[in-house]
This record gives C-alpha cells, structure tokens and sequence, in this order.
DNA sequence: TCTTGACTTGGAGCTAACTATAAGTGATAT
DNA sequence: ATATCACTTATAGTTAGCTCCAAGTCAAGA
C-alpha cells in the first residue's frame, strides 16, 4: 500500500507517517524501485499499535524505546514487559483523573441544570 | 497565603501561578501595600478547580473561556453548563480511548509473560 | 514534449503549556 | 549599612508532537 492509501485507512498524514519513520517508531518499510514506499501488512500492525498507544497519550520516547527492543529479539522480552508495564501504571492513573474530573463535571452540571430550571435559587459561585 | 504558601499546597511554581494570572485564569487575586500577592480563599477554590480540570488535560484556553463567563455573571449559567458538558464529552472519549489502550497492554503483557515462563513458545513478534 | 500529480528529502515553523532569566524593589537579619 | 531573601515585571527559551515548505525525481496522460 502506498503512503497515500495508508494515510486514508489511518487517518494519519503522510507528513506524520514519514516523520514516524525518520524518528524510527515504523522501521523496515519497503520501497520499490524509485524510492517509493510500499507498506506491507507488518507495517499496518505496527502502525495500528501507535495509533492506539497515541490516542491514550503514550508518549513517542516510549514508543520508540518499545520498537528498539523489538528488534532487538527475543531477549529483550523481559524488557518489554516491564516497559508495557509501566505505561499500565501511568494509564491508570491517567484514568482516575479523568474519572474524578468527570465526576466532577457531573456535579457543576447538575448545579447549573437546577439554577436553570429555578429548582435552586441559593447559588454561590464557583 | 503568599505565592509560595501557595506553591507547595497545590505543587504548582510561583511561575506558574504568575502565568495563569497573567492570562486570565486566575483574577482578582488580593496584593498587599507593595504589590506582593495575598491568595484568599475564592482564589484558593479556583485554583483547586484548575488543577483538577488540568490533570485530565481539559485545555487551557478552555478554561479562560469558562473563567470569562463565571465573571460575566449569572446570564451565563447556560452557557457555562453547555461549556462543561462538551468537556465531559471529550473527556468520556478519552476514557474509553484509555480503556481500549489499557486492554490492549494486559494482552500483550500475558503474552509476554507466558513467553517467559515458558508456557508460551510459539510467538510470533508484535 | 510538456505538464500534472504523487512521491521523495532535509529542514524550518508552529502550538500548547509551561519554565527560566534578567533586572529591579522592598522588608528583614547581622 | 549591607546583605539576603521573597517577591515583582517583561520577555525569551524549552519540549512534545507534529506540520508545512522548498526543491527535486519520476511516470503517465494530452
């Protein structure tokens, strides 16, 4: 698949992708004769676990710290683990932010929705 | 409280008590005779709301934008809870955004376990 | 042949949110 | 008196993660 067609199925910019690779989070993409990238279905599996480690906020240095183990082998599995390990931890705590802001919203829009409907006139700000 | 009594309650810099003021996200905070900063208890209250909003990662300038509206008055009650509910919109996306990514970690982190202790043998990489 | 369009590279520019620095004031400790 | 310390301001610098641009190559269509 070609850069474009890549771009599309992603939802990635083929500026981000090839800024992906020269920081060397994708690796080993093919090209064919003129230079023209060509990726194949590792590279899709691979761009797929970014996006998805992107969307929750892990950061690039990571990612690429991950991707130099990768290929390094099978000894770096330990290594892995305890990488992928540490992220969990950041995401859960990442995730009980969110979860008490959200708890939080919920209560300042509840407030409002009774000053709005004149069910509470006894408000203070903030 | 001064600006360093401040700082360490809230583990937030002078710095950056100076720059959120600077940019209209905290207002109408007390100074004394020369000029030096008093916190009250309503700064102390915004500040708290900050950090919290901050730490799930709700921008900044959306803050200013509600903190602008909060000081309008009560004529903007609705507009206010429209603002915090498209808030919580975002930030129920990336809830779930976490979840998925953090599915996605206990997955790969079982594999790699069962590849360590051996109970797993026939792995294929990424 | 000429132009169009998708690709290539290296490198500069951008945004958000701080973070640090320089230059200065004013109150207290020695 | 002098030095120290916490504060003040304005402004420059930093980091992450893109994002855009200039200059160039190459193949296909009018």
């Amino acid at each position: 698949m070609t850069i474009s067609e890549i771009s599309k199925k992603y939802d990635l910019t083929p500026n981000t992708l090839r800024y992906y690779e020269k920081i060397g989070l994708l690796t080993k993409i093919p090209r064919n004769k003129n230079g023209i990238r060509n990726y194949d279905e590792q590279s899709c599996k691979r761009i797929e676990f970014i996006k998805c480690m992107r969307s929750a906020g892990v950061e690039i240095e990571v990612l690429i710290q991950y991707v130099k183990l990768l290929e390094e082998g099978k000894d770096t599995v330990n290594e892995r683990k305890a990488l992928l390990e540490g992220q969990r931890e950041k995401l859960l705590k990442k995730q009980k932010d969110i979860h008490d802001t959200i708890e939080r919203l919920n209560y300042k829009i509840n407030v409002y929705e009774d000053i709005s409907s004149g069910k509470r006139k006894d408000f203070t700000e903030e």
